[in-house]
DNA sequence: TTTCGTTC
């Protein structure tokens, strides 16, 4: 950000703005074109599109950018910028001119020689700190005085704020929502009380607070810093996926916080803050709950659009005999016979104005949600063929999930197109989206799949944008793991026996007899004994300790090679990357076992990480432009060096399926290698063999949750290293920190209410949300 | 201790 910290090899583009392709106005993040004075980049056109978080720029004032180059897959090279200020000349004759630039109305090159000749070389920052150092330039009226300071704070004061908080690590995007927050207050409010950004700021956290309090001389008896302490405990215990905190609880936490050396806070005066607190909802408290207010409307929000479209029942009902004529054509159609459970679930789809599909992999979730949409476009004699429709808003079927990858997977099973809740809603990047109740999702059947996945506040925005007449499937499998943001929607909808559910137990994949299956069930049914990890054609455990499991895995892998199974077909997963058996450990022996060097074998280096042709890695992040997802899987196919390409670049080909990406140096850190990978990341997808190491070392992961994510993701066999004992501990720990929330009872109660009281208007809470 | 999501 600042002089001292650009280094030599930083990228810049020093140039001038000519105008605007692109700007989201809740994050102020921009696309502009720029007409380049200099650059230390390769790029050796005259203009180039930038992209970052920027305050406005003015059309033909000159600024320097640092950054990066980047190629966009359907744009072009771009130039994503990290940091970027004003460029004000160093010269005197370069101050001048740039002083009695346009910028400055009424400061001609006399007045702008007299300034500079005053105040020196570093005149600008002078009259930045320091207004009045104008006063004594001789014929500067003071009205043009006071333009030149609003001017150069205008076009400065967002990089004066970001360069301050660059020195406590706080990036542009946060900096710039503290500038719109506060505009020229904002060094002196964060200077002076930090805490206050905890409560203004979303993503600002009391741990900055505290330090940039400490750093500029605050002590702790700083009046904001309890309320302060208790937004965190609360947006901490959010983190670890509560949607509130019982007060009692609340209160511990923010004593604990706040503890400094043998001063602990009373009890007394931290509910008396609550209450403060509560009062300026900045928390909100009911029933000896303690919630962020985001929590609490997100949650009450889910709770009544719920409602609302319960209160909007479909009204067609198609015979039964007419359905069971449509869906033996579509049995016909498809060469398959759905079962007695798919059956129902597609029946009472059909029929129900919000339903609930959930179960296990192989249930055959995804032929059901076929057979859904199949049948309703034929009962309503619609089209499946997106092109069919002339204005595409009016295409029935609106598919979706949770994740990148999980829409990619929806839109190949399908055949239909599948978006990211993100993205069918227009996320602004920040916390809201462009879909809402005045401006609601079209067409008719929603489909939202992986529903686990979503948490309350994600829920909150889907249901808001669903209108009346439309219908909504959730699809997912409650035993996953739960949600990464807080709440768990799923769990907490099925408990609240409203809405119709049906739940696909039958496993249609696997033949019985499956022991991978049994285990599963063994383990959802909380059953599991010692004698049911005895081999078995499917199955078996490897006993072994902690400093054994990487040796044990790679013998494993090496009879398999021997037998001729692909590397391709074998998963490791593991719970966590660090420790003696932790992912990183695996992969980088695997790798010597699987790919390992050879003279004949391309590799490049990347701090200590080795990427070699031939190894299997894991795509990071989602570029959607290149079809590859955050989770997807594929191998190296090629590296080529520097003087082998027209961009003169190295770079490394991955191929995914049937699709190839080229990545550049400072694209490797969106690739991790994937001999093993995270049963996190695993979620949603399937291997035919799956190894999984489990020792005690990995015990602040072990949940039943987690390893039944982690065996039912193989299809063929499943072998099992490491520590029984650490096994059959793990699968007894159900979350081993329950979830609050109140999402089920906030259903329950609204049910009552609106019974008892037929006419009573609605409430609605998230009138106060923005 | 793990983990998600955009904009031309």
């Amino acid at each position: 950000m600042l002089d001292e910290q650009v280094s030599e090899q930083q990228f810049y583009v020093k140039g001038e703005p000519l105008f605007t392709i692109f700007h989201n106005e809740a994050e102020q993040f921009s696309i502009v074109k720029i007409r380049i004075h200099e650059t230390n980049t390769s790029f050796e056109e005259s203009e180039i599109v930038i992209k970052g978080y920027f305050a406005n720029l003015h059309e033909g004032t000159p600024y320097l950018f640092y950054g990066e180059l980047e190629s966009h897959i359907k744009y072009g090279t771009q130039f994503a910028v990290h940091s970027y200020k004003t460029f004000i000349p160093d010269t005197k004759e370069g101050l001048i001119s740039y002083l009695s630039s346009d910028l400055f109305y009424g400061v001609g090159k006399r007045t702008a020689t007299r300034i500079v000749n005053k105040l020196g070389e570093r005149a600008i920052e002078k009259i930045v700190h320091s207004p009045h150092v104008l006063n004594d330039i001789k014929g500067l009226k003071s009205e043009t005085a006071k333009n030149i300071v609003e001017r150069l704070k205008e076009n400065q004061g967002f990089e004066q704020v970001a360069i301050y908080l660059a020195k406590y690590q706080v990036g542009m995007k946060l900096a710039q929502k503290i500038y719109q927050n506060y505009k020229d207050e904002a060094i002196e409010i964060i200077a002076t009380n930090p805490y206050q950004l905890v409560f203004d700021i979303e993503g600002f956290g009391f741990k900055t607070a505290d330090m940039i309090a400490q750093k500029n001389g605050l002590t702790y008896d700083h009046p904001s810093r309890i309320g302060a302490g208790c937004i965190y405990v609360l947006q901490q215990s959010a983190k670890n996926g509560h949607v509130y905190l019982p007060v009692d609880l609340c209160v511990n936490q923010v004593q604990k916080l706040l503890l400094t050396g043998n001063d602990k806070l009373s009890e007394e005066e931290i509910i008396h803050c609550f209450n403060e607190l509560n009062t300026e909802k900045h928390i909100i408290i009911q029933e000896e709950r303690v919630y962020l207010p985001v929590l609490y409307y997100a949650e009450d929000g889910v709770a009544s659009h719920l409602k609302r479209l319960l209160d909007h029942p479909i009204e067609d009902e198609t015979p039964k005999a007419e359905l069971l004529k449509i869906i033996g054509e579509i049995e016909e159609e498809e060469v398959l016979s759905y079962g007695k459970e798919q059956f129902e679930a597609i029946d009472k789809a059909l029929h129900s104005k919000v339903m609930i599909l959930t179960g296990g992999p192989g249930t055959g979730k995804t032929t059901v949600i076929k057979g859904i949409i199949k049948a309703y476009a034929m009962i309503h004699d619609l089209s499946i063929d997106i092109t069919a429709y002339d204005d595409k808003a009016d295409y029935p079927f609106v598919l979706t999930a949770p994740t990148g990858r999980a829409a990619k997977r929806l839109t190949e099973s399908t055949g239909l197109p599948a978006a990211t809740i993100h993205r069918l809603l227009g996320w602004d990047g920040d916390d809201s989206f462009e879909r809402d109740e005045s401006k609601p999702l079209t067409g008719k059947f929603l489909i939202v799949d992986e529903f686990s996945m979503v948490d309350i506040w994600l829920a909150n925005w889907l249901f808001k944008a669903i209108p009346n007449q439309m219908q909504v499937l959730l699809v997912g499998d409650e035993d996953q793991l739960p949600s990464v943001g807080p709440g768990q929607v799923l769990s907490d909808l099925l408990e609240h026996k409203a809405i119709p559910f049906v739940a696909l137990t039958e496993v249609y994949r696997q033949k019985e007899g499956s022991k991978i299956i049994q285990l599963a069930h063994l383990i959802k049914r909380d059953q599991l004994q010692v004698e049911d990890l005895n081999k078995d054609r499917d199955f078996s455990f490897i006993p072994c300790n902690e400093s054994q499991v990487i040796q044990v895995i790679s013998s494993i892998i090496e009879k398999a090679l021997q037998k001729g199974i692909d590397m391709k077909d074998i998963q490791i997963l593991a719970p966590m990357y660090r420790t003696e058996a932790g992912i990183m450990m695996i992969n980088r022996h695997i790798q010597q076992v699987v790919n390992p060097k050879t003279n004949r074998k391309r590799e490049v280096k990347m701090n200590d990480m080795t990427y070699r042709v031939g190894d299997k890695v894991i795509q990071l992040v989602n570029q959607p432009e290149e079809g590859v997802f955050n989770g997807d899987i594929g191998e190296v196919v090629a590296i080529f060096k520097e003087n082998e390409n027209v961009d003169k670049k190295e770079q490394l080909v991955v191929s995914f399926d049937e699709r190839e990406v080229v990545y550049e140096r400072k694209d490797y850190m969106n690739l991790m290698h994937a001999f093993c990978i995270s049963i996190h990341k695993s979620q949603g997808s399937e291997f035919p063999i799956v190894i999984m190491p489990i020792v005690k070392g990995y015990r602040r992961m072990l949940r039943k949750n987690l390893i039944y994510t982690a065996l039912t993701r193989a299809k063929r066999s499943l072998i099992i290293c490491g520590e029984k004992q650490a096994f059959l501990q793990g699968v007894k720990t159900v979350d081993t920190n329950k979830r609050f929330t109140s999402l089920t009872e906030k259903m329950n109660k609204l049910q009552n209410v609106v019974e008892d009281e037929n006419d009573e208007e609605e409430l609605s809470p998230y009138d106060f949300m923005d």
